[in-house]
DNA sequence: GTGAAAGCGCTAACAA
DNA sequence: TTGTTAGCGCTTTCAC
């Protein structure tokens, strides 16, 4: 297999001939890091700009056993959240020198895992899982082993865990961002607040409902199971969830739901069915995505600095597949973003849902 | 520089020897390309399998000259258009064995032009860009440059196009999309239709623009600058240009908008200024991302079958980079798909504007 | 069918 | 400072 189009690659050797030094010569004033003459050096450089040089990483791979690329697998980046932290992690690393290659295994652990294998025939210097088999609050024992494989050769850092492996963990601090909250939603008189969306086999989404339940107690409130509805990640089962939700005699003040997708649906749904958001009921959701600003109203949403998430495991990637010492679990600090979607408990919220039928269409306030 | 982490890696030398075989034998059982004993065959194989080994693909691309990746330049996976094609491509590309290497370059000509030296260090066997630098309607000599530098080596295939370069061109028929658009409109007695969004430097948003003018005049519908609205591809220019809009003594009727950011943006101000959609004003726009699903009420958008267009990239990609003939020019064609977010031209319309002011806030009704 | 050997393009000792 | 040399791990003639 011969390259076809091909008309002729030039090489250090090419260089090194017409500047009349050694190949040797070329590598060192590519790479930097040997003395060499001025002279020569300045010779080597402008052949280089004159035939556009680029040294064939492949090579150069090869030789000192780094190739400067990372490997992310992520769930799908089709989903806002996976979008933000790719592109966050995809800067990092082009600053430092990196290269990216993604790949998405929308949910699928064979996907993963075949992913793995890719990555690790190509040779990254590191990987990093977005969500995925990482996301499991208990592990997978297939999946614990295709890593276990990988892990001697190739670091392996995740947004999750995963049991009995040496990944490296950089986390959300998700406890956190449910205080933030709940806190809130305290603070404006909300006492009766429901849970939408995600599967509590998730790290996240598990952690979270365990925090809301926490936290519920704290303040005195008894915890009702018939507010917290599972589900999946998307508009539908934040849609679902809430009509579930509201035809409970008790309607909640306000929703938590487990992201801005979950949201956009639940935000439909009480509308439909005649709520106002947020004078009826409050919504705010995880993840701050671009759906969050975009939905009407604007949502109440939990940011995690995306450009520092990214940064953070790129760098423990790099610095792991270095050798050098970092902490193998971080956890990132996030922050409430206020919008439009959450307010004051309403007392009048009572009388307004005895005539809600009625109220269909709904009418949507905007408050600017 | 050696590896830090790493045990041992285990090459087909070690294979070899273990199989009691010549490392070109194990490399003839890996590339499947040659008669192999089915004993040693099958010895080799065990021992692969028993080693879980992944043949190094920086040495295999290093003497094969084919490094089985492709690079994608794309302007911001956060953007969903770009987000749908790129999955499409990777899954396109999984399927024949590649694997993808992906940058953004956030619309700067600089950053595109270091992802392309990037990329070509890698030893990329092809590369595809997605909007950028490629989507001007006329081509920057400075970026041509770069590309006409590029390929030689390696065959660059855009979803626009590059003046003066033989790159491989796969478009979106956007002719096709505007008669879909406004055909529909045309349909329903719309007569005043606006355009927002976008910057007619773009080829996209040029030539939407310019069949919307065609179009109009076929139908025998005088062109109304006032009506188009130049801006940018987010939620914000929407906004901004459908206010400007709503400032006019003749609102138009419906209004297309250059992809569903803008039309988000365009929604909202409407709604605000007290009109209902599609009741008083159908909006309609291009791209069909996630987004015209969450938004309320779900748009009427064109579609592009992305998994068809990130194939159709993708195969001309690994084709061109094999030096088989592929067209140089293709192109998909849309499809529309009606949501909520159009109707019929309405007669009350006019008589609505006149109160518009004390119709706020707006009430938004669903049909579903 | 199979092994020996050269080479892909670069880096990194080791000498000089 | 600089050149020579020996790999990095795989593929591929070319003999046998």
């Amino acid at each position: 297999m011969q390259k076809p189009t091909e008309s002729k690659t030039i090489t250090i050797y090419d260089i090194a001939r017409e500047a009349g030094v050694s190949p040797a010569t070329v590598s060192r004033v590519l790479t930097n890091n040997a003395n060499v003459s001025k002279a020569k050096k300045e010779k080597v450089q402008s052949l280089i700009e004159k035939y556009n040089f680029k040294p064939n990483a492949l090579a150069k791979g090869l030789s000192d056993t780094q190739s400067k690329v990372i490997g992310i697998i992520a769930a799908d980046v089709r989903n806002s959240y996976y979008a933000e932290v790719f592109i966050a992690c995809e800067n990092a690393a082009r600053e430092q020198g990196y290269t990216v290659l993604l790949s998405n295994a929308f949910g699928n652990m064979e996907r993963e895992m075949q992913h793995l294998d890719m990555m690790r025939q190509q040779r990254v210097d590191a990987m990093i899982q977005l969500g995925g088999s990482v996301d499991a609050v208990v592990s997978y024992p297939e999946y614990i082993g295709k890593v276990q494989q990988i892990m001697p050769a190739i670091p392996v850092v995740v947004t999750g865990k995963l049991d009995g492996t040496e990944c490296y963990e950089v986390q959300i601090d998700f406890d956190k961002a449910t205080d933030f909250l709940m806190e809130y939603l305290f603070g404006l008189g909300h006492e009766r607040i429901a849970l939408v969306g995600g599967r509590y086999n998730v790290l996240g989404t598990y952690s979270k409902r365990q925090r809301y339940e926490e936290l519920l107690e704290r303040h005195g409130i008894s915890y009702r199971e018939e507010y917290v509805v599972a589900g999946s990640y998307d508009y539908e089962s934040g849609y679902i969830g809430m009509n579930q939700i509201l035809a409970l005699p008790d309607v909640p003040t306000a929703v938590i739901t487990i992201n801005d997708y979950v949201a956009s649906g639940v935000v439909r749904s009480a509308v439909e069915h005649g709520y106002r958001i947020p004078q009826d009921i409050s919504v705010v959701s995880y993840d701050n995505t671009q759906i969050a600003e975009l939905l009407t109203p604007r949502l109440t949403s939990i940011d995690y600095d995306y450009e520092n998430f990214g940064r953070m495991l790129v760098n423990t990637a790099i610095a792991a597949s270095k050798g050098i010492q970092v902490p193998m679990h971080q956890k990132m600090s996030p922050r409430l973003v206020v919008r439009e979607s959450s307010g004051p408990q309403q007392e009048a919220s009572n009388e307004r849902r005895s005539f809600r039928d009625k109220a269909w269409p709904a009418s949507v306030e905007e408050h600017s």
